[in-house]
DNA sequence: GAGGTGACGACCC
DNA sequence: TGGGTCGCCACCT
């Protein structure tokens, strides 16, 4: 029954991230009770495009705001989806990272 | 069934 | 300070 695999629990986190909010991989995987499952937190993004249901993959970057994921969500298309939300993108890294910080730790607290 | 890989993060020299 | 290594979970070969 409610095998929910830490897979489909990150993109309930996911799902949950308000526009122009974002998150890290680490604060998804020790939301979930694993610290270290970052990179698996990772691979669900990767697979989240391939769902049918719209997971804000785009609002996932790594810990300093860098969106690592962007070759794989579309070079542009990333920045471009986050700056339309409000945030300011140099350099591939989000400006007042802290500022739009959206933690499930704090924010959902379940 | 076993080994390698990955959109990361933390620890160790 | 910076480079290298391990860990974690799911997927692919």
């Amino acid at each position: 029954m409610d095998k929910y695999t830490f897979f489909e629990n990150v993109f309930e986190v996911v799902k949950q991230i308000p526009a122009g909010k974002v998150t890290s991989y680490g604060a998804i995987a020790k939301y979930l009770g694993s610290a270290k499952s970052s990179r698996t937190v990772g691979y669900a993004m990767n697979a989240s495009h391939l769902l049918i249901e719209k997971i804000p993959a785009h609002r996932v970057v790594n810990r300093n705001g860098l969106l690592t994921g962007k070759h794989h969500f579309g070079e542009n298309k990333m920045q471009q989806l986050l700056e339309n939300e409000g945030l300011n993108i140099i350099n591939d890294q989000i400006q007042n990272f802290e500022n739009h910080f959206w933690d499930p730790n704090r924010e959902l607290m379940i």
